[in-house]
RNA sequence: GCGCCAAUAGCUCAGCAGGAUAGAGCAACUGCCUUCUAAGCAGUAGGCCGGGGGUUCGAGUCCCUCUUGGCGUGCCA
């Protein structure tokens, strides 16, 4: 339950049934629409809710906007309202201020709802895939795969309780030349143990990294005949699945060690193997959006985002204007591209097995990839433009004595996920990953991470929750324990720190709804900042131990609904509610 | 050149389907533990919301433009 819906909800009735009837007694013109929003004011020394209705309707209405708003309150009728009074301020806001009815409701709804508090509905069951990190099998993964697994994983949670069937997915890019590129490293650095560094060249652009050596030396231990007994290509072939078959299991586990699981490892090699991707070269064909040059098969991309712009609202002559390319889809060596293979996994997402939306969490340098994606799927009439949403995180900033540290895989200088987790925690580093919109830089300090104090804001919610944990068990053996809502003077919590308190227990299924929305989950991290910070002022402020019976079982049973609320906040973001710290 | 993203306190960032006096954390300074966890709380100080136009009763928020920064613009993925 969302009362905070629910309040502007009875605000907007409120008013209209107050119109109706100044209306009827000739106080306001009749046969206008009363517009204007509700609002929650930053400051309430004016009131909890504030109605914009009054100079909205100032110009329809030929008054000035405080004369409506004196006229609409005159005819308000309070009684059994959310609503204990209100008034009219400044340019002519109606301002509303909450009653105990409506604090005692928010505290019944999370007791009622339990874990389930903080769900909405507006995914109506939808199905949704959430792809995310598919970072390249040829070597670790690195901070900006974090971030991205964090982000996928705390989205995922997110949209799920907003009412979506989500599915999370990671897609393998096994195939293709990256691959190719991978077993030349493999083999060059089998070639440098047997022979020596200086008797075989390293390719200029293949992967530098140490685990490149490694597997090598691992390769010649089970193929010692190697390069003798079958011919290069055979041996790159091998060294190619001895490779993925080590490293696709290893970002599994390293994931896992975030609480990251999969319902699913999308292999590309497979969309190649079944001819998929020939099928879906063939379809776009057919639908006259390819062409032969050069020996290669090029897709109509220019044409296509034209053709989508377009339809977004540019002009003919704007969309002419623009500086569009078209893309190669099958290579003149007969190779198809990972654009060809992308389109085809796109098409499998929303064709084959019928995903209605596809949400796919990429990193900012990939953007000039979004439109050409979408255009290609609108190419085969898939509504790509609308069904495949992109989700752009910006990258990661290592930073080590305030200094950047280019991250790259090439020159193998990544940084393993797996070191930065024998560093800190994983509740410190889902939290801190996802502290930040995707759309902005994240600056990741090396040295501030490594600190395990109250810098990190994820101990201050712990801290919050583990209070709450430590005074219930102390309040228990002194016997007094948490009752139910409807035995308690719930009406008794009428300090500022209290109510305060409890609007921040009702704006959880309202965060979940906009995280939701804009695809952005760090919101639930200051949400629950937010929330932990109005805990710590209640309890300095109001005593629980040692309170008049009636008020103490309130207080508590407000110290327990925190405790609750925190806790499925907490578990959106995976990060553990402690009892003790 | 073209395109995408950004610019708010000393630093890192919130606030953006327009609302009343622009917020938080860190850093600085002052207080609060014989009483429920001080990983906490209260307070002081800190701002031409990058510049300029426009829309509006009202703009940090929307539109245009300029400036600055990050990224992209492969028969790479």
């Amino acid at each position: 339950m969302n009362l905070i819906d629910e309040a502007k909800k009875e605000i907007t009735a409120l008013l209209a049934g107050s119109y109706e009837r100044a209306a009827g007694k000739g106080l306001l013109p009749a046969g206008a629409e009363l517009a204007g929003t509700v609002e929650i004011p930053k400051d309430t020394v004016f009131g909890d809710y504030a109605s914009s209705a009054a100079m909205a309707a100032a110009r329809a209405m030929r008054m000035p906007p405080r004369r409506i708003a004196e006229a609409l309150v005159s005819q308000l009728d309070l009684t059994g309202s959310f609503f204990e009074s209100v008034s009219v301020a400044g340019a002519g806001f109606i301002n509303f201020r909450l009653g105990p009815k409506w604090y005692s409701d928010v505290i019944r709804a999370v007791e009622a709802e339990g874990a389930a508090y903080g769900q909405c509905d507006i995914g109506h069951g939808e199905r949704v895939m959430v792809e995310f990190v598919s970072a390249n099998p040829t070597g670790p993964m690195h901070m900006g795969n974090a971030r991205g697994g964090v982000l996928g994983d705390t989205l995922a949670n997110v949209l799920k309780l907003a009412g979506y069937d989500i599915w999370k997915e990671f897609y393998v890019n096994d195939a293709g030349n990256q691959v190719h590129k991978f077993a030349v490293s493999i083999y060059a650095r089998a070639m440098q143990e047997k022979f020596g560094e200086e008797n075989y060249p390293f390719p200029e652009d293949g992967y530098h990294g140490e685990d490149i050596k490694e597997l090598a030396h691992g390769f010649l231990e089970t193929s010692p005949l190697f390069p003798e007994g079958a011919g290069e290509e055979a041996w790159l072939a091998a060294m190619a699945e001895y490779g993925l078959a080590r490293n696709i299991p290893k970002m599994k586990s390293d994931l896992q060690k975030y609480g990251i699981e999969y319902d699913r490892w999308f292999l590309e090699s497979g969309l190649h193997q079944s001819g998929f991707v020939a099928d879906t070269v063939d379809k776009l064909s057919k639908n006259g959006w390819t062409y032969e040059k050069d020996g290669a098969l090029w897709l109509k991309t220019a044409e296509l985002l034209r053709k989508k712009y377009i339809s977004e609202g540019k002009t003919p002559e704007e969309a002419e204007k623009l500086d569009l390319k078209d893309d190669v889809l099958r290579r003149a060596n007969g190779f198809y591209t990972y654009f060809a293979a992308d389109i085809a996994y796109h098409r499998d997402k929303l064709e084959t097995r019928g995903f209605s939306r596809v949400i796919n969490v990429w990193g900012a340098d990939h953007h000039g990839h979004v439109a050409r994606l979408q255009a290609a799927v609108d190419g085969l009439g898939l509504e790509g433009s609308r069904r495949i949403v992109i989700v752009l995180m910006q990258l990661v900033n290592l930073l080590q004595d305030g200094q950047p540290v280019r991250m790259s895989k090439r020159t193998g200088k990544a940084i393993a996920l797996n070191d930065l987790l024998d560093e800190i925690s994983v509740d410190a580093a889902r939290f801190y990953f996802n502290n930040r919109a995707a759309t902005s830089p994240l600056d990741f300090d090396l040295d501030l991470a490594v600190r395990q104090d109250s810098e990190n804001p994820v101990y201050y919610v712990q801290y919050a929750h583990a209070r709450i944990c430590t005074l219930l068990s102390m309040l228990k053996a002194e016997g007094y324990g948490v009752e139910r809502a409807g035995d308690l003077s719930l009406e008794l919590l009428t300090d500022g720190t209290e109510r305060d308190l409890i609007k921040g227990l009702s704006q959880l299924p309202e965060e979940v709804k906009l995280a939701a929305r804009d695809y952005d989950p760090s919101r639930i991290n200051r949400y629950l900042m937010e929330l932990a910070a109005r805990f710590h002022r209640f309890y300095n402020a109001c005593r629980i131990k040692g309170a008049e019976p009636q008020l103490l079982k309130a207080r508590l049973k407000l110290a327990d609904t925190v405790r609750a609320v925190l806790e499925n906040g907490l578990a959106i973001l995976g990060v553990s509610a402690p009892e003790k710290m």
